[in-house]
RNA sequence: GCCGAGAUGGCGGAAUGGUAGACGCAUCGGGCUUAAAACCCGAAGAGGGGCUAAAAAUCCUCGUGUGAGUUCGAGUCUCACUCUCGGCACCA
């Protein structure tokens, strides 16, 4: 038989104009039907135009929303451009054309690339963020932010990037450097617009909880928004030179107030306003010149400065004042440190060494009392146990090595020297006695004992004995290797090995956590940040710290608080290419928002777009444009110059498409109750900064009744991004970039699609192979070819396999997973190809169910079947569940567990049938005989277990 | 350091606790061809025994990062560990 082979452009041209002439995409408004709202996050349209890795997300949309539209529901799909920001002012500038110009040649250009793939976006909703249709809206939203007190003027230091020449938000950041040019960050103070997230903080956290999105996105989120419950206490200041009442407390925050009668110092970040305040007097400190030099030299320096000194603290005491502990009442000195940072809690700490390891390396440094106010609870709690006073003794060699004994694995494996405090008996006696006993050491130098108390709870298995030790934790050091020889050949005859090993080593090798606590407090890190009993706390003394946590803070007066690690969105930009901040600023009336009718505030040509760098817009420039009347008192005013940041359109464009051409409202009630909240969103990165601050706007619309939905994006699928094929990202510079244009040219945009979504699970990072696409090129010629094969009788052997098909890719295409569902089109055709033949009904599902990956190819086979119309508007094929199951089947068998071989059953099979067929096998009987069957393990189907002992 | 996700042939990957490696790529053998490409048919986890002129069938052992455990049965469940990727990180 001739093979006719698939002439894919001309196909792929054919039908792409149909489409259009037809208007077989266009989001209808009856409303009879339910609705579906797939959405991709919309394109940066960048100079470099589209590569490969691009559409794999617009492919599984359009997927999607094809079945949707198959299934019956109302989809809105629809694209457009996120075209406002740095990227394209720098194209610009780099260009010498106007963003405007550069931004529309660009979104030209994509069009096309992404023309040649056949999508099925209703173009007539596209959006543009720089369109001022569209950014009238945005200005709006902040206009009523303004106005609910959301937005406002701050002169905060903000970080601010000296080669972007603008400031930044957090989310900006990319560690201490700015995400954009990698260049590190600087802290100014500007004159900034900044939006209240903070005031969100809990309900964008507790409503991922309702949201079906990836776990490791929530998990970002929820980092980022960083929740912690703690208390704020204040603490008195004393003063010997002078005080005053402004002055006579700071209050710290912290998340460990059980910790209170540890807390030997205070320490303030170097901007403390009360630090400020207190330098400002000059007389307040002892050592003011020290202070103001530390200060500064802190202010000076980047965030990466400041912390890639690692560990390293630095800080200067503050002369002259003295913090009272509410708790203990005491007088403890207060400090100045980088290590606090002002931006967090209240920019003040307590500090306990003895259980915080950043407090405890400063306190050792600036030689500051460690107090141990928790007492270590370690091992499993036990029922009615045994008290015991106990020791464990650290022996130190002077050479970095531990005494060790090596008990067998049963009796706790590797352990340090431990042992029972006698009647009356010191503890470092004991430890003397024991170590001599144990290991024959009997010239050992005490040098410390432990004031807190471990108590480990274990069972003595050994006299069946559940018991608490309490442990006492002593350091000693050899001083000569002198032994009692005779004890030693006793133990050594005995059943353990006294061994010298390095920390390093016994870290790794001693599993008992009381003996881990011995090693770390005198070794390693001595803070300790672990929950037990409190000790030295006066009356609270015995308890348990989390139990007592609130009592302590109610008893000195402080307050329980919950803090946030997100910070408010700066969101003025020094730039040209952004929404013109709609606020104008009179001298008399102060800063007045634009009247809602007067929106939108265009941005103006200009000269130079050129950055400044001085903290003023290029707008600034403009005097035509920045002088104009205060709409309050009609006197003469100027116009905000800063713009928005990049992420103001993002914020909310998905609701500007259910509603593309009101110029009434952003959206109209009943169109957003209609199409909101948008039900499966599609894309890769932006965990965190696009999507945190959509689902703000989102909530703050919600509250303000813009929209009735809490949440913007009730699914989220995570886009795994396609790799060069060299394992290397695709860039420009690299040269390994590849362009779906050519692809789309060579393979066709069929197989260009099907390849997308069979390189893997969606949401891998999957390496680009040329060589794999052919097989996708292969699969749709072959698909093509078996329209040779439609006969008009039933093909019986068919019925299972297709059934099966439908099944699969629909469930497949609704969980995303579609690498399976272009595997098991690929299962259909070879069945087709084995049997010969294909009936009419059959082969027309069939088109049907690839039609969504294939849309070229299936209209063409569609109407190659004389059917009418597209076939992306005919049903969804139903599958017939009787026919699911193969009425013969293919049952593993197992002896013992082991796979023996297989006999072939009807599907029905009774337990006995299949041990008669088994029986019937030769080399199964031959393998059971003489065996007893002692029981079977039968699943109909699948798996038949014989457990029967050897002969 | 804390948190999250993951580890399966040469490669991408598949597998409701039930025949591991579906499907595809690359590979090898054969066909078609003057030849090559394309296309078609077939083989294939690793190792071994075995049969043989040489193979095949058949048989055994091992095999889903490592080590234990639960189970008639574990890629899948539990515990410990190693490594990879991602998020946060002097956040008190």
């Amino acid at each position: 038989m001739a093979k006719r082979t698939f002439d894919h452009a001309a196909v792929e041209k054919k039908w792409q104009k149909r489409w259009a002439e037809l208007q077989v995409y266009k989001t209808a408004e009856n409303r009879v039907r339910p609705k579906k709202y797939v959405l991709d996050m919309f394109p940066y349209p960048s100079g470099e135009g589209l590569h490969v890795g691009h559409p794999k997300g617009y492919i599984a949309t359009d997927i999607y929303s094809r079945y949707s539209r198959m299934k019956g529901h109302e989809v809105l799909h629809p694209m457009g451009w996120d075209a406002f920001g740095l990227p394209a002012e720098n194209y610009a500038i780099k260009n010498k054309i106007h963003p405007r110009a550069a931004v529309d040649k660009n979104i030209a250009n994509f069009k096309h690339q992404l023309a040649h793939i056949g999508f099925d976006y209703d173009w007539t909703r596209e959006i543009n963020t720089t369109d001022p249709a569209f950014y009238k809206w945005t200005q709006w939203i902040f206009l009523k932010l303004f106005e609910h007190g959301l937005a406002f003027q701050s002169n905060e230091p903000i970080n601010w990037c000296p080669s972007c020449l603008t400031g930044l938000a957090n989310e900006d950041l990319d560690g201490a450097v700015c995400e954009r040019c990698g260049t590190p960050v600087e802290k100014k103070r500007l004159p900034q617009w900044v939006l209240k997230i903070t005031d969100y903080a809990d309900r964008l956290l507790k409503d991922l909880d309702t949201l079906d999105w990836p776990e490791h996105i929530k998990e970002a989120q929820r980092n980022w928004i960083g929740r912690s419950e703690g208390a704020e206490i204040d603490f008195p200041i004393s003063f010997t030179r002078e005080g005053t009442g402004k002055l006579a407390q700071i209050t710290v925050f912290t998340t460990r107030p059980d910790t209170l009668f540890g807390a030997t110092y205070l320490v303030l970040a170097p901007e403390h306003p009360w630090l400020v305040e207190a330098l400002s007097r000059g007389d307040v400190f002892e050592n003011t010149k020290e202070v103001a030099a530390y200060v500064a030299q802190a202010a000076a320096k980047t965030e990466i400065e400041r912390s890639a000194e690692e560990k390293e603290k630095t800080g200067v005491e503050l002369r002259g004042i003295r913090a009272m502990n509410p708790a203990t009442n005491e007088a403890i000195p207060v400090f100045t440190a980088d290590y606090v940072l002002g931006s967090y809690g209240t920019g003040a700490i307590m500090a306990v060494p003895a259980h915080d390891e950043r407090d405890f390396l400063f306190a050792k440094k600036f030689e500051l009392p460690i107090r141990y106010v928790i007492d270590p609870v370690t091992g499993e709690p036990q029922d009615n146990p045994k008290h015991k006073e106990k020791i464990v003794a650290v022996v130190e060699d002077g050479e970095g090595n531990v005494l060790t004994i090596k008990w067998p694995q049963e009796l706790g494996g590797r352990l340090l020297v431990g042992g029972t405090i006698e009647e009356g008996e010191d503890p470092l006696t004991t430890a003397l006695r024991e170590i001599a006993e144990e290991t024959g050491y009997t010239d050992i130098e005490p040098i410390e004992r432990a004031e807190e108390t471990v108590h480990h709870s274990y069972f003595a298995f050994s006299k069946n004995q559940a018991t608490v030790a309490h442990t006492t934790l002593v350091h000693c050091r050899l001083r000569s290797d002198a032994r009692q020889k005779q004890q030693l050949e006793e133990n050594e005859a005995g059943k353990f090995e006294v061994e010298w090993v390095s920390v390093a080593r016994a870290r790794k090798e001693i599993h008992d956590d009381q003996h881990q606590r011995a090693l770390s407090r005198f070794t390693g890190s001595a803070s300790y940040s672990g929950d037990g009993l409190l000790a030295r706390s006066g009356s609270f003394s015995g308890k348990k710290n989390r139990a007592a946590l609130q009592e302590i803070v109610a008893m000195v007066g402080g307050r329980m608080v919950t803090r946030y690690k997100i910070r408010d969105w700066v969101f003025s930009r020094q730039r040209y290419w952004g929404e013109p901040i709609p606020i104008i600023h009179c001298a008399t009336c102060g800063a007045v928002p634009v009247p809602y009718e007067d929106l939108p505030v265009t941005l103006p040509d200009v000269e130079r777009y050129e950055p400044t760098g001085t903290g003023e817009s290029p707008l600034a420039a403009i005097s035509d444009w920045v002088n104009t009347t205060c709409p309050k008192c009609k006197g003469p005013a100027k116009r905000e110059t800063n713009t928005m940041p990049q992420w103001a359109g993002s914020s909310w464009y998905y609701l500007r498409y259910m509603d593309p051409h009101n110029d009434e409202q952003l959206v109209s009630a009943s169109n957003e109750k209609y199409w909101g909240p948008v039900d499966v969103y599609v894309g890769g990165d932006h965990a965190v900064r696009h999507l945190i601050y959509a689902r703000f706007w989102h909530k703050f619309l919600y509250d303000i009744s813009v929209v009735t939905s809490e949440e913007p994006f009730a699914r989220l699928e995570f886009l795994g991004f396609i790799l060069a094929e060299d394992g290397r990202k695709m860039s420009k510079r690299l040269g390994n970039v590849i362009n779906p244009d050519d692809v789309v040219a060579q393979f066709g945009a069929d197989a260009f699609r099907l390849y997308e979504m069979f390189m893997g699970p969606f949401s891998n990072t999957t390496a680009w192979s040329t060589a794999s696409i052919a097989g996708s090129a292969r699969f749709v010629e072959r698909v093509w070819n078996a329209q040779d094969l439609v006969v008009d009788a039933p093909v019986p052997a068919l019925l299972t396999p297709l059934a099966q098909t439908v099944k699969k890719v629909s469930e497949d295409i609704e969980a995303f997973k579609f690498n399976t569902a272009v595997s098991q089109l690929m299962i259909f055709i070879n069945a087709i190809e084995e049997a010969g033949a294909i009936d009419k009904s059959s082969w027309s599902a069939f088109v049907r169910v690839l039609a969504p990956f294939a849309p070229h190819l299936c209209d063409e086979l569609w109407s190659c079947a004389g059917e009418a119309g597209s076939v992306h508007t005919a049903p969804w094929p139903e599958y017939d569940s009787a026919a699911l199951v193969e009425s013969r089947v293919t049952v593993g068998v197992q002896v013992n567990g082991k796979r023996r071989g297989e006999v072939t059953l009807a599907n029905d099979a009774s337990e006995e049938e299949a041990l008669a067929a088994v029986y019937a096998n030769d080399s199964l009987n031959k393998l059971l005989s003489g065996r007893t069957l002692t029981r079977t393990i039968y699943v109909p189907g699948r798996i038949l277990n014989i457990v029967a002992p050897g002969p």
